[in-house]
DNA sequence: ATAATTACATACCATTTAGTTGGTTTATAA
DNA sequence: TTATAAACCAACTAAATGGTATGTAATTAT
């Protein structure tokens, strides 16, 4: 093997056990001679890769928390269809099909926000998850944007707070999933989540005319 | 001073300075020295009121977590009314206008559930919060039957998954809310979820005919 | 008044922590 | 083939950690 290629799969290693440990226990509950312990390497391995300990969750976050979120969370919703299945289908996928994800571990970008947000570093850690957030809003809000145009949702729903709240939900529901294995909290929430985004869809003139009469 | 309000003010001291500054920098990031340190306090205070620092965080769970969720958000829904004005309001209260609470630092009660959850413990420090939850559910559910009764809200409503749906999204807002200090996020979250309560008003016929064509 | 108990303070301990230093092996370059 | 540097190991350090042992002043009971 060469070089390079064992250099970058030794730091891989680390970046991936310490975000397996870290997501599961907390950033100061997990100790680097707990890390390389778990994946059979020295302190010297560690410090050769890694500057200190907060650059090391720093290259966490942007190596597995941020990537997570686009390929899970934002890739898909990248393209044009009505956004009401594009969402419900790709949260049906995540919550409920795919058993392969850590059901229990509640949300990555979640857990880091709360044990980093006011940590002192050098590495603008609460700058990093803020930005990962905001690329997502920015990806459901582009969504909506494209749904509008084809019809699909109203054009009078306020997008910014749409994408928030469709954040702010499902955040929610997978960090509180910490607490409980039934899975009945994740069919519960896309009951709803179904229900909320029913409210995005175009109002048709006899409907409105109704609704605003209640 | 009497010994006995003495004993108990020192006990109080020590759970209030606990529960600020885990709070903000988590269980595990707050050492025993800070805290007595901040207070003014030395270790033989500490280790006399409290086993170890689990049943520490255990107290500061029942004593401010919980007491909390629900004299802020149990009690007040305890009542008869409309369920969306009652929600609405209480929401508009604790996220708009209190500027007294800790606006920044998200939910308390998610903050221990993210640091805890599966920490190894004598305590069930993770069944004290998913009860905290249940009880809110619960009184969540209480509030809607009411509703229910005196026609505000829609017979067919499942309850538990809305009651989670609040929780969860409200959580989750709050919790997000400690990468910014713009309140906007409040604001527009405020929006959204009058938006999704609106949807678990009374269907009358006539809105029923159309909703069901479309 | 005296004994006993309460509510702490002080000093200490073993372990764990993040981080450092210097050495060793292995691959790469000359 | 040999020099060099990369990638890692092993041992170490100072500080911090949760927790303990013992002492003490103030309150309370006798």
């Amino acid at each position: 093997m060469t070089q390079e290629t064992k250099r970058k799969l030794t730091k891989q290693k680390l970046i991936d056990k310490g975000y397996e440990l870290i997501n599961m226990y907390g950033y100061h509950a997990v100790s680097i001679d707990l890390i390389i312990k778990e994946v059979g390497l020295t302190k010297g391995a560690f410090y050769y890769h890694f500057e200190n300990k907060h650059h090391f969750v720093s290259k966490i976050i942007q190596e597995r928390v941020e990537k997570e979120i686009h390929s899970e969370f934002i890739e898909p919703i990248n393209r044009r269809g009505n956004p009401i299945f594009i969402l419900g289908d790709l949260l049906q996928e995540k919550l409920i099909n795919d058993d392969s994800l850590e059901q229990n571990l509640g949300s990555p970008l979640t857990n880091m926000i709360v044990a980093l947000s006011y940590e002192h570093n050098d590495y603008n850690l609460k700058g990093q998850l803020y930005d990962v957030l905001d690329q997502w809003k920015v990806a459901l809000i582009s969504l909506m944007y494209r749904g509008i145009e084809d019809g699909y949702l109203d054009r009078h729903i306020n997008t910014e707070p749409v994408a928030e709240f469709i954040i702010n939900s499902l955040e929610g529901v997978r960090t509180l999933k910490r607490t409980t294995n039934n899975k009945a909290l994740f069919y519960n929430y896309m009951e709803q989540f179904k229900n909320y985004l029913d409210t995005l869809k175009p109002a048709k003139e006899e409907k409105r005319f109704y609704l605003d009469a209640s």
